[in-house]
DNA sequence: TATTGTTATACTCTATAACTATA
DNA sequence: TATAGTTATAGAGTATAACAATA
């Protein structure tokens, strides 16, 4: 019988966009729950985010970032310092700049919490040969249709 | 020979979280970069794309919507009836309340435009085989992992 | 001179509370 | 009384411009 079911790319871009917005709106309403109930504001966490994973950055890195003007920085990290989430140290080898790093309070807000059990529902339906094809599938999408994003 | 690889839950679970980080921020620096170069903020353009979809909606609605209070909800919505984007309409079965309606103007901000080409150029390296199981894998998990999702 | 970051100020967005009009 | 929405006002977040300190 072979396979007569044509699957082109306008097929899959497609199926790709609906899937994206779909799988965008959970992880967005995620985090918008954890930003709320910790009241940070986007931006707030997004600095968070990034010094962690930076181990530390500057105002400047920050303003790029984010696209945020330097003294919209100057304002969320004063209000974070308040807070005790990051400290601002002096950079030794440029003393007009300082490196923001990480509290060990700030730290524990920067994960927002992945609800393991949902994520497990999600796949509770799928037998063996529908999760390798799906691990397949996820990880030629990384490999070769994603490249080389790297956005934490 | 058989398979001997084994693909259990938990690695499914950790592929698709970071797929989803990846895919999310990819399609979030789109949306990011429509809006700045509209001059919309996001709940601006949520009520937009709300308005649209529901084709007509209550103050009410939308600040269950974007979990806003009516206040915030007449302000947004004064700033988009100024640029002529949305109209309020007087809903003849209650006098108290207006439906809100997407001009043309507005209408046209809705979409956000796909970059049809970039979207191509993502599964340029596929072959045929590649295409077909991406696409059942995104099929298989619309109807199986992400069940009732229906945001616009 | 150029760069990093802050301060002063104004504008946008959002919430709270008091209010009007209608149900 | 309750509901849909607005107005007045205050506070948070952001941008612009002027500035200080350092490169």
């Amino acid at each position: 019988m072979g396979n007569e079911f044509r699957v082109d790319r306008e097929m899959v871009v497609g199926a790709y966009t609906e899937l994206v917005r779909q799988m965008s709106a959970k992880r967005i309403r995620r985090l918008a729950e954890h930003l709320r109930s910790r009241e940070l504001s986007l931006n707030q966490y997004s600095i968070l985010n990034i010094v962690h994973y930076e181990e530390g950055c500057s105002s400047i890195q920050l303003a790029n970032r984010l696209q945020l003007k330097a003294a919209s920085i100057t304002y969320l990290v004063d209000s974070l310092e308040k807070r005790k989430l990051v400290t601002r140290v002096e950079n030794p080898e440029d003393r007009r700049s300082h490196t923001i790093h990480l509290t060990e309070e700030g730290l524990e807000l920067v994960c927002v919490p992945e609800n393991h059990a949902e994520m497990f529902g999600m796949f509770e339906q799928l037998g063996q040969d529908e999760l390798e094809m799906l691990y397949l599938a996820m990880r030629l999408i990384r490999s070769k249709c994603l490249g080389e994003e790297q956005e934490h």
